[in-house]
DNA sequence: TAGATTGTTAATCGATTAACAATC
DNA sequence: TAGATTGTTAATCGATTAACAATC
């Protein structure tokens, strides 16, 4: 049992760095490594080596003092401040090209989410499976969300369709929403969003080429 | 012809605001409306008014100094510094479902790239047209993107495979990748990589989530 | 005019980076 | 032991925020 009375803030930089440090964590753990510095994940991420002991040293990661931090331990540091560790039921609204491409994505299972439903208003999706998953007409999503105790929804509908299906989302109950249309979605306090923005990325690429 | 020389640096979190910020703007034209003050983005964007002033002060938009800022410049400015007012010649490898998501994304024509091809090795997906995009073999990779003029690769390959490809795209003259593959590329100075990473923004939904 | 807004400079805040002691 | 690495505090840097003058 963790106390996380005093934990202190983690910035979002660091949070958004620490899936990179887990997955080569896991690969180093596979190959029997036990010990991994901050050096060693340096050379691989091409981040600077303070960046990652930091980051490691504000999630609470194990470590011995002249050999590095302990790969199995820091997995656990980095999975149990993520929540990881324990899955969660996700669902998904919207099964287009890239709620197909997500719901066939297997690292969602080891990044705390498991998908049991998605909805979908086209007649011909609906009461397909797809990559295991059923999918239900848009009209049960308030039942199903009751009934099955789902709590993060993950977003791939038109823009237009993003506000309505939010409020629906959140007079269900919902408290986190990964959002990945193009819109800033309305919702009250204690709602947690999180937007996911292609437009972004490829504006960073785009800049970088001059 | 505008003059490049002494243009300020503009922040990476600026230039990932500005797909927003267009966004809106185009929606507003096509209303009619012919100025936006900050107060206005910032109300639709849940920003501080203040940054949106910042940043579109840093791409150079157009305002009139009581009213706001000129939407059709404005609109320009941005474009102009994304370089997305012309269209560059992108490629995609790895027709899986991500891959075919991206190719029946309407929005990158918006966002200045034109894909004119895919890769990909399996037998049954050679051949065929993904969204109007003709797909070919990845043995031709190097031959297409002379032939072709490729500039801008997308990578949405399993990540065994991610450098592998790259090291045949730099070969290529290739100097901007799009990876979406859960690797750290190497490649040699100069050429671009704007790395994807689903779990980053899994990471902050999750840890604002407790 | 009055007031909303841009333009511009200064202040603040927090992430990154540096420095160095502790140590196995 | 020597040296690589963590642990910890301080310095730096840059983005954000504040403040206020200019103005149409």
């Amino acid at each position: 049992m963790r106390f996380f009375g005093h934990k202190k803030t983690v910035s979002v930089q660091t949070i958004r760095r620490l899936p990179q440090y887990l997955r080569l964590l896991q690969e180093w753990r596979g190959y029997g490594r036990e010990l991994a510095s901050s050096t060693d994940l340096a050379d691989a991420t091409h981040l600077p080596a303070i960046v990652v002991k930091k980051d490691l040293q504000a999630v609470g990661a194990p470590s011995k003092r002249r050999s590095g931090f302990k790969i199995t331990g820091t997995i656990e540091a980095i999975e149990n401040f993520l929540g990881w560790d324990n899955l969660k039921k996700a669902f998904l609204i919207g099964v287009g090209h890239l709620g197909g491409a997500l719901l066939g994505f297997e690292g969602l299972k080891t990044h705390g989410l498991e998908m049991v439903a998605a909805f979908d208003t086209h007649p011909e999706r609906v009461g397909t499976q797809i990559h295991g998953v059923p999918v239900y007409h848009t009209a049960q999503l308030k039942s199903m969300i009751e009934s099955k105790g789902l709590k993060i929804a993950v977003l791939t509908v038109p823009k237009e369709a993003a506000q309505g299906l939010t409020d629906t989302l959140v007079d269900s109950g919902i408290k986190a929403i990964w959002n990945f249309a193009p819109v800033k979605l309305r919702v009250p306090e204690g709602v947690v969003v999180q937007q996911e923005d292609i437009g972004a990325g490829l504006a960073e690429l785009c800049s970088k080429l001059h």
